[in-house]
DNA sequence: GTCTATACTGAGATAGAC
DNA sequence: GTCTATCTCAGTATAGAC
């Protein structure tokens, strides 16, 4: 028995990844992936509450970095922009987990159990985002709408760059903004 | 036996709805709702792909509605005005229902498993009204935007106003308009 | 690590509507 | 008779209790 706790997390989330694309994600037991990482049934569930979340590890990695650029963001700063701050501010860890996040969404665009695991950790980032820009002083109702308003222009930025890495997602990014922008053209009420 | 499958969608999902409240929702079996329906299990499962869609069968109503008035939107009206005329439409539909969602939305927000997939519905009626919106001559990455940051402020006011109705739902639409006006006007880049 | 409950799936038998 | 909906029975896999 190893004592290496985190490797075994990865060597999980690898097993499964593998698996997952050979065989797809219902076709693949949870003691198939232990197996293959060389653990039991039981372990798998000893690190992961159920077979999705072996997939969506890093989201807690993601959600510390962004909430934690959202606080040290400069007095004055509007609500938006003090999102799309935080999001430039993760561009390198993205850019960096391309190859493991390529596939791992493909994987994920083929299943609908794993597309709602990944809708549900993006609400929880959403929420997190929501509660830093609270934090600073924004009005509730205005933090709710800008971080779910934020994230769905980050996410479908890194999604659509996911699918074809150019342009680059910086740019994807200012895209998203400008357009963002461009949406009240024209907004009656 | 009885031709009336509507019927017995109706039934199911009252029992479904009732043994949530009673016993919370994963201390009820599929095999317990079919009962109070007087059914098998086997028929449950006919009726409904999994447990947790029993609670969802009015979404396909409520998309219908949206995006056919979406559909009908005067020309030249933008996006945005043309997402709130819709979900101004759908308010009668809605305050009717408040009955029947007021307890519902009690047990799925205290469900995870039924949270995950009441955003997979959220986020499917997003995609149906980003699609109308691009049937409208709307772009692509705008009409996404719009779709999302639109439903993002209905499902706010919904839930804001199920969980205490005063103020009323079409108040609160219109709040969070206006709020939505005013976080993208602040936008630098 | 073992054992069990329960969500789901498939196949075949049955019964009623037409 | 066909067709469709339910029931019955047997099975697998996830997840939780012990």
């Amino acid at each position: 028995m190893a004592g290496d706790e985190e490797g075994l997390r990865v060597r999980l989330q690898r097993a499964a990844l593998e698996l997952f694309r050979e065989r797809g994600y219902d076709r693949t037991t949870a003691a198939e992936i232990a197996a293959r990482a060389g653990v039991t049934e039981r372990t798998f569930f000893r690190q992961f509450p159920d077979k999705r979340e072996v997939l969506f590890d890093g989201e807690t990695i993601l959600r510390a970095a962004l909430t934690a650029t959202v606080a040290d963001a400069p007095d004055g700063l509007g609500p938006l922009d003090a999102l799309f701050r935080a999001f430039r501010s993760v561009l390198p860890l993205l850019e960096e987990n391309r190859p493991y996040s390529k596939p791992r969404h493909d994987v994920i665009s083929s299943t609908p159990e794993l597309q709602e695991r990944e809708l549900a950790k993006m609400a929880a980032l959403a929420d997190a985002l929501a509660s830093a820009l609270k934090e600073r002083g924004v009005a509730d109702l205005t933090a709710v709408l800008a971080a779910q308003t934020g994230m769905a222009a980050f996410v479908h930025a890194t999604i659509s760059w996911l699918d074809d890495p150019e342009p680059a997602l910086a740019k994807r990014l200012d895209l998203a903004s400008d357009e963002l922008k461009a949406l009240l053209t024209g907004v009656a009420h």
